[in-house]
DNA sequence: CAAAACTTTAACGTTTCCTAAAAAAGTCGC
DNA sequence: GCGACTTTTTTAGGAAACGTTAAAGTTTTG
């Protein structure tokens, strides 16, 4: 799930862009002002934000600025009343991604968030087809071929994250700190017994495959 | 320089964009159609690229998808006289990364062009070109001319460490600092055994070498 | 509450990798 | 050109990492 801040001071725009976003597979947040924006990511990791730029107090561009000079990585999207060539200009001069005038048509809005979350390398998709090899994250199966292959939630969860990277080496730690509790007492070596068993259930797929990187963990290579 | 590539059949609108890419510190290319593009692009790397949508024989979307296929990273903007849902869902399905509509504000796509060259730089930062000679180390990957060279982790370290600072001498002090444990028992000798592992592995590459600095230690000079 | 499903550990065999050592080749100063 | 020193290459034993299995522990389900 992909979470996502929206800096806004119209309560209203604010709650529809929210809850349009929250209805499409994301996770939004509202924040009426920067300084609200700055308490929220204290709390939480987002994976994206859309920001006012005309807002009291700290205007979208400082926000922005502010942002920026923290995370380099997270994608911005400016949303502004103003259509001036200027006003587009500063937001991109301070590291906006993109930028959309108002109104704003929230259906657009979500293919650039899409775009957007793909280009900062964070899959976007919840559904993932490599071959006749299908996952998909919401009902959380997996197919080859139209046949179902089981998948307990451990399973599903590394495969889905190794697909999600294909070649990316995840390391053991890596994986086990996005997966299982963060005080989980677990050796790293588990992770091995699930290679081994995704392995098995997937030996009829010659779609990837799971490959060792020695000293370092995994990765799943397409071919 | 940022070579950019423009697919557009309006031989008058591809040379406006083309000179005005041309005249603001881009390198731009014009063809007027998907083929040509093609061949363009066997012709030259480019960074990032801005297609039509409708194109004579090949679209823009069936180009995009091509590319992408081809070239997972590189930015595509997608320039379209029709301003309908279906036809931007379908851009971005095919991995746009924005999606501007005629009549195109030069300077705007000047900004766009910015932040999509900006982001891409970011998300291939982790990544070492030398001529036909590729180090991912996302991936942990090598490859030369397409051919993947199997390295160990240390091999593909301290190749790493030498190629991302060419011409530089690093003592085996250096090296074994950085990539071994502090409390190691191992000799400095042992970094030359490496070395010749990486030059035997790397025979085939004559982009670079691996130079002994006689007294000192190692480095890598491109040529 | 018992059975089933899932998770984890531990053990052992296998593979891969690392590095000391030693000999061969090269470099440098005289 | 010679001796002293450094580097290259090869070898082989040992260490570390990995794969697999079975069984114990845990959670979920009926």
């Amino acid at each position: 799930m992909f979470k996502i801040l929206v800096v806004e001071d119209d309560r209203d725009l604010n709650r529809s862009v929210c809850s349009f976003l929250n209805n499409n597979g994301y996770e939004a947040v509202g924040s009426l002002c920067a300084e609200d924006a700055y308490d929220e990511m204290y709390k939480t990791t987002f994976d994206l934000i859309i920001s006012d730029v005309m807002m009291p107090n700290i205007d979208g561009f400082e926000f922005a600025k502010t942002v920026r000079s923290l995370n380099n990585n997270i994608p911005i999207l400016f949303v502004t009343a103003r259509d001036d060539f200027a006003s587009k200009q500063r937001g991109f001069r301070v590291g906006a991604d993109d930028y959309m005038v108002k109104p704003i048509d929230l259906d657009e809005m979500f293919l650039r968030i899409g775009a957007l979350l793909r280009r900062a390398k964070i899959a976007s998709s919840r559904r993932l087809e490599i071959g006749s090899f299908v996952m998909d994250a919401d009902e959380r199966t997996a197919t080859l071929g139209g046949e179902e292959i089981a998948l307990t939630t451990r399973e599903f969860d590394l495969l889905y994250k190794l697909l999600s990277y294909p070649k990316k080496t995840f390391t053991r730690t890596q994986l086990m700190d996005e997966f299982w509790d963060v005080d989980t007492q677990s050796g790293t070596r588990t992770v091995d017994v699930y290679m081994t068993k995704l392995r098995a259930k997937l030996s009829g797929c010659d779609c990837f495959e799971i490959v060792t990187v020695h000293g370092l963990g995994y990765k799943a290579v397409l071919k």
